[in-house]
This record gives C-alpha cells, structure tokens and sequence, in this order.
DNA sequence: GGTTGACCTGGAGTGCACTCCAGCTCCTAC
DNA sequence: GTAGGAGCTGGAGTGCACTCCAGGTCAACC
C-alpha cells in the first residue's frame, strides 16, 4: 500500500504541514514520489511516523528523535546504541509518569478541600 | 517569615527571571517590598507560588493559571468555579498519564525486540 | 481547454514560556 | 568612601515545534 500525503497525515496523526516539516529536518526520509512528483508514503514509513507520534507523545524531543534516525540509518550495528536510547527515554518517562501522579495528589487535597468548604457553607445554611 | 526573590526561587524551583515574569503577567500578586524597593515574599506568596509549579508540573497552560489566579482575586464567591477548574484539569492529567502509560507499553515492546535481538546474535556467535 | 482540488517549494510567521541584557539603585563590608 | 553583590526596570532575544503563505505544477473532470 502506500498513501498520499493526505493519507499519512491522517493515518499518523500528524499534519500534512508537520510531515513536510519531519521530512525537512530529517524526521523522516524523504518518501518516494509518483508521477507527478508527490509524495508517495509506504507502509514502512507509515509506521515509523506512527512510531515518531508515541516518542513525541511521550515528549522526547525532536533533536533526540533525529538522533535515533540516524543511527537507525546506520543499520543494525547502531541497535545497542538506539536500545540504550530507549531504555534511557523509558527511565524518564515514567518519572514523568511518577512527577504527575504526585502533582495528581496534590490536585485531589485541593479539590477535596473545596468540598470541604462547600460542606461548611452549606451546613451553615440548613443550620 | 520573608523571603529574598533569590530565596522564594530557591524555595519554589522557578528562576528569579521567571519570578518576575509571572509576576509581569498577573500570575502572582506583586508581593510586599523592603525599604530598599526590594521584592519580599510572604509565607503565602511562597506557597502560592509552590502551587503554581505542581500546575504547570501537569502542563496546566499559563493562560489557565492566570484565569484561577484572578479567581482567587475574588474571594469565595468563585470557589465553585475554581473547583471546577482543578476537577477538568485533574480529568486532563488523569488521561495525560493513561496516555503516557500506553506509550510506554510501546516502548517496553519496542525494548524487548532489541534485546530479541541480540539474544539472537549471541546464539549465532557461540552456535 | 478551462476549472477545480490536491500537492509542490522556499521561506516567513506564530505561540508559548521563558531568559537575557543594559544601565541603574541600594545596602554591606572593608 | 568605595568596591562588590543583590536586586531593580523595560525591553529584546531565544528555543521549540510547528503553521501559514504565495506562487506554482499537475491530473482529472466537465
């Protein structure tokens, strides 16, 4: 199969402008084109930019996820070095997860605290 | 108990610069001076200020802070808004971290398949 | 053969959240 | 009384990740 760049935007998620972006900054490679010079997306590159959407999710930034296409250029002798990448992007990431699940605790004393005065207030009323 | 600028920075995590930036931008009430014109923190600026950093720790937009921050300037009357506030945002931290947790079970996938890998490359060696 | 719609390029513009700077004042310590 | 350090102001600059635009090409349909 492969998908007009309509198609890859929908399909990643991402916009036609932002994959036209990717591309310029070596994102991604260049796809092929058809006949009349337009892009011309493959399965390996939807998913690949499917991939992209979850380390950009996760919030790696754009100069590491070019890092990591580089060295997957370079073949299969990179892989230890792109698995350490992971392995590194995997640690930070569920500190993050960690960082928002005690902000998240925080969030929960505040809003039970505005119950509470609620309570009150309305105590007060009936009262 | 007052604080320095230097100090409230250190206490809260934020920079000086960042500091008077929020202040510049009504985030946080300009606080009390000293008789050299000198910017001096209350025990309430301070946690204030504490609060604004778990808020922003959970992506809450500057713009969002500044709604809640003139709320507070109103006193009771707006606590069901406020409320209401932090309960949309504890929603959004809530899927912001499902979210994250479902990108690492990429990456935990995306891991194994190196070290599949290289476990494969090991047997070859010694095979 | 003319219009429409998707796509093309290079480059400029945007929004966010800071961050830095020049030139100044003020207090403290020597 | 002066040198140093912290802090002051208004305003400019930065980095990131897009997003938009003008002016053009190309294929398809009427």
């Amino acid at each position: 199969m492969t998908y007009s760049i309509a198609q890859a935007a929908e399909r990643s998620g991402l916009s036609i402008d932002t994959l036209r972006y990717y591309e310029r900054i070596g994102l991604v490679d260049p796809p092929a084109r058809d006949s009349g010079g337009r892009r011309s997306y493959s399965d390996d590159d939807l998913s690949w930019l499917v991939f992209l959407t979850r380390l950009r999710t996760t919030g790696m930034p754009i100069r590491m996820m070019r890092e990591y296409a580089q060295l997957r250029h370079h073949g299969a002798a990179t892989a230890g070095r792109r698995k350490q990448m992971l392995f590194e992007h995997r640690a930070s990431v569920r500190e993050r997860i960690a960082e928002l699940q005690s902000c998240l605790d925080v969030l929960e004393y505040k809003i039970a605290h505005y119950e509470q005065i609620e309570h009150t207030f309305v105590e007060g009323i009936t009262a």
